[in-house]
DNA sequence: CACAATGTTGCATGTTGATGCCTGTTAGTG
DNA sequence: CACTAACAGGCATCAACATGCAACATTGTG
């Protein structure tokens, strides 16, 4: 683990680094990690999310996604889960490519979780995405501008379709709100569906990663069918029954290893108490 | 280990040298192998410090890191006092502007700050800006593509500069890395400057927010002068002296509320001191 | 050579930061 | 509702720290 003495500055750092890296950390398995005590930890997390780094949840911290409102609950909804998923998703990369990463919460993940050093190129439309990876001096990396749209959490209008229309990316990590072997892909919202057709179109190949709850799903505006996709990242513990239909289709299957998180929904303490420092004696 | 005895310069080498080597070193440490007194080794390390050769921290010093961390330190930097700009920077605003929002952490803060319903249009061409912004469903939100300069932490290519002249927005929130009364505004990176020349040029006002170190600072290429800005938001302490030569030129004057939190940097000592380097003149 | 000026060093001083353990409190769980 | 783990705050302790001072070496100058 870590077996050197680390001075604050580098534990807060490797801290972050983790927290960056996982998207989460406990306080118990830091304290084991760096062998100090969990108060410790807990003031370290304290400190970093006092300085807006990071969020402090009870167990440990999160990443943040520096956002708050209604994406941020959908981005706080199965947090380990998608984690797994992200994880899987960004070693289906190989070294060199250059990937565009469609908008969505696992996709996020999956930014969160590409390793350093295989010199990507790297190319989103989601914000969110983009902050995630801005400061990677190890990757290339190409946003997609345009006009925000809050509820896709992404640009997805004209300006941005056209950007996009100049891109050749070998990789597309779309993101997708339901499948189905039988009806394919589906978004939500009409101009998402239509950024993503354009992107399918523009890649060289496509991989989705999907909770399970989005298996045999469906929305309102259909974006292809299953084939168009290469990968198919599920979970664990994903239904045989409806996965081998798509293996059928000759998609290859990719299955995230089960990690057992104590919990994937919990709460945010104390975000904005930034000058919770405790008072020095007179 | 260190047998010989060295001249105070020939330390200093040996020890920068060893935080090259290992990205780190610890007091201690080096007070041991060069048989000398941890306090001759402390000095040396500040002196270090104040050159902006390492960073001074509790324990020892770390190397400034190119790698990952120069943005991610520049966040950590000062940030109830960045807080404390941003807020008295969003305050400017008025409702319906077509704000333009340049990159830096200051301005992160501004944007964290905005009030909402004030049915703001704002673009931006910083991530980490438009994810703090990208799911507000009470303003428009417009990013800006291009590749991200991870040093800079924004777009600033071709392609951005173009999307840029295709707007016109009421105010811009500049980022600026040094302010002069007589040498004006200037940036650390060339495309950095050229960018916000652009968006000086379109835009028909301009505000900064100005750290106290960054006031009669200096920085390798200009951008402008001063007197192109409309609105000056400093820190409540900032020195009178200075502040009125600004003051002079007819620019509006905004001191931030002295929010009076203890510590932000508490691990980094004192990494303002590299600042004092770039504001001395020949 | 004498002598002052300067700089470096180690030590003693008091101050601050970091840590672990203690207390009581609160959030999550069955 | 009871139980446990995680938590915040207080406190004691120790290491790291800044500062002032005196001793010493180095250099420059008369």
């Amino acid at each position: 683990m870590q077996g050197r003495d680390l001075m604050p500055a580098e534990r807060q750092t490797e801290i972050l680094e983790r927290i960056r890296k996982d998207g989460r950390v406990l306080a118990t398995d830091l304290a084991r990690e760096f062998s100090t005590s969990e108060d410790t930890i807990r003031r370290a997390l304290r400190d970093l999310a006092a300085q807006g780094l990071c969020a402090r949840v009870y167990g440990g911290a999160l990443a943040i996604s520096p956002a708050s409102g209604t994406l941020l609950q959908r981005r706080r909804e199965a947090v380990g889960r998608k984690l797994a998923l992200g994880q899987k998703m960004a070693s289906i990369i190989r070294p060199g490519q250059f990937v565009f990463i469609d908008a969505g919460s696992t996709n996020v993940a999956a930014a969160r979780s590409l390793p350093s050093s295989i010199g990507l190129t790297v190319a989103t439309h989601d914000p969110t995405i983009a902050a995630v990876l801005a400061d990677r001096t190890d990757l290339t990396l190409i946003t997609i501008g345009g006009q925000v749209n809050p509820l896709i959490g992404a640009a997805v209008d004209g300006r941005a379709l056209r950007q996009v229309l100049e891109l050749r990316p070998d990789l597309l990590l779309l993101g997708i709100c339901a499948i189905d072997a039988d009806d394919g892909l589906a978004a939500f919202h009409s101009e998402d569906a239509q950024m993503k057709r354009a992107l399918l179109e523009r890649s060289g190949s496509a991989a989705i990663a999907v909770l399970n709850e989005k298996l045999s799903a469906s929305a309102p505006f259909q974006v292809g069918a299953v084939d168009v996709v290469a990968d198919l990242v599920v979970e664990a513990d994903a239904p045989k029954k409806i996965v081998s239909g798509f293996e059928l289709q000759g998609i290859r299957l990719h299955r995230a290893k089960a990690l057992n998180m104590k919990s994937s929904g919990k709460h945010i303490v104390s975000n904005d108490t930034v000058g919770s420092r405790s008072s020095k004696r007179p």
